[in-house]
DNA sequence: CGTTGCGTTGAGTACCATCAACTGGGGTGG
DNA sequence: CCACCCCAGTTGATGGTACTCAACGCAACG
């Protein structure tokens, strides 16, 4: 009775990684690592219901972008929607005369913004920061979906709700606040998000920004940047090295960054 | 035959004045002068149809405040949306050290902020710039009315997408732009919202904004608003007084504003 | 006629930008 | 292997924008 059953266990189990490897071929969300987070778990219920979204388009649905290669480019009408499935993005508006300001950074699980389901064009454009794989929908596909699923219209206000109270404090940032409060802030900011995503461990994170997409995200210079940063790592406050972050005395910087 | 007649008609135009003041007691709304604009028109439609907002509960569902109180505490739970009948108000976060940031000014026909109806508190409060009147309308009864009706729905799309557009420039002005492009910009946006309103004529229109309020609003201090503003005055671009403002040169404010 | 609120103006200063030089690491090609 | 370059970051010097503090004028008001 042993040895059968167990081959038989094991040819199930050969069975199922074959699926799965196919699986991840078509559906890269099999194997996500954020699909719970944010939109994208109620997008897969839905899908998994039978009736919604077609995700399962699937070449043309997932795309790849290397580093510092614009997503999408303002101005320009599109019928999609991206979320961010891996890798770090920012969207930003750059002045005629190249002054720079990025709206928000992107990180795995995001919907690039919730504005973008209700407008042909965007103001703005959207960078890859790393190497990201990020995934299209059609926008007007989701949105016929939005009537028959409270779910998702649940979902998608919540996310409005998030993205105005993050735009607000944004301005309050940027108008009332100071370069070490900004920095400080933006790093505590950071940090919590990507905790959300399981990806903080032992107060330290991947951290792939370069000093100038911090300064165009706080509205400084990097020469600036470069400064407040150095005061900070000689404080004892952070360790920044081989794209990682580390925090080291959480309550200073958040007194810094006047945070609770 | 024409004697009788006239008086008839009199009579009826009598009759018609008599319940139109009973109205205004009842619903601010029939005499409203900017129904027309924002979600106004939309709630009046679905309320004359008949099913949709119980907006005519009347003595309570009209507020109104004198200059400089706060129409909503920030953090304050509310079952409430708000919506500004006449007079000006805005919505602003105080921190703890007692600066100041205004998020955006409230003229009239605007809902207070799109995210109130999905979100019980809110992180800003609202005060009255001018006297105000206000419309308070149920939360749940708006949201409830809203998978019915789905030009309530597309409307209030666009007012979301319409706050995000300006949330990001607002990002975008308080981190990369200087104090006489704020200022200028700050102007003729709030030139373009009351043109819309049909409250500009002649290039002139109320303005009962002290420079704290202008200062709050773009991320500077009074004396520096008081700077710029005396610059713009001394080049001949604008006007200000006796409550209003007139704008002399609209194109060189364009050009300073880095608009088109 | 004192008070209060608002705007203006001046003097001095802090913060942050600008310009420029220099460092160190990583890649590339000779 | 080294020379070279490029990029990101650092550091210094200098300057400008905007802040702070303070005084004053002015109109509205009780």
């Amino acid at each position: 009775m042993g040895l059968p059953n167990i081959q038989l266990i094991e040819s199930k189990k050969a069975e199922r990684a074959e699926a799965k490897s196919a699986a991840i071929a078509r559906w890269p969300c099999e194997t996500c690592e954020v699909r719970e987070a944010g939109i994208c778990s109620v997008l897969l219920k839905i899908g998994a219901a039978g009736a919604g979204i077609q995700c399962g388009r699937p070449q043309q649905d997932f795309q790849k972008s290397p580093p510092r290669r614009n997503i999408y480019d303002a101005d320009r009408p599109t019928e999609n929607v991206f979320i961010i499935c891996s890798g770090w993005a920012f969207r930003f508006v750059q002045l005629p005369d190249g002054r720079r300001q990025t709206l928000s950074i992107l990180l795995p699980g995001d919907l690039v913004s919730g504005m973008a389901l209700f407008a042909r064009k965007l103001r703005y454009s959207v960078q890859a920061l790393t190497k990201v794989t990020y995934c299209r929908l059609n926008r007007a596909e989701l949105i016929g979906s939005l009537a028959a699923k409270p779910e998702l219209l649940n979902a998608l206000t919540g996310i409005f709700v998030a993205e105005q109270e993050r735009a607000d404090e944004a301005i309050t940032d940027l108008g009332r606040r100071s370069a070490s409060e900004r920095i400080s802030r933006f790093i505590l900011h950071l940090m919590n998000r990507l905790a959300e995503r399981d990806m903080v461990h032992d107060q330290s994170f991947d951290f792939p920004l370069r000093q100038q997409h911090i300064a165009d995200a706080v509205g400084l210079t990097t020469v600036h940047v470069s400064r407040v940063m150095g005061a900070l790592r000689q404080m004892g406050l952070v360790e920044i090295g081989g794209g990682r972050l580390k925090i080291h005395n959480l309550a200073e910087l958040r007194r810094i960054a006047d945070l609770k």
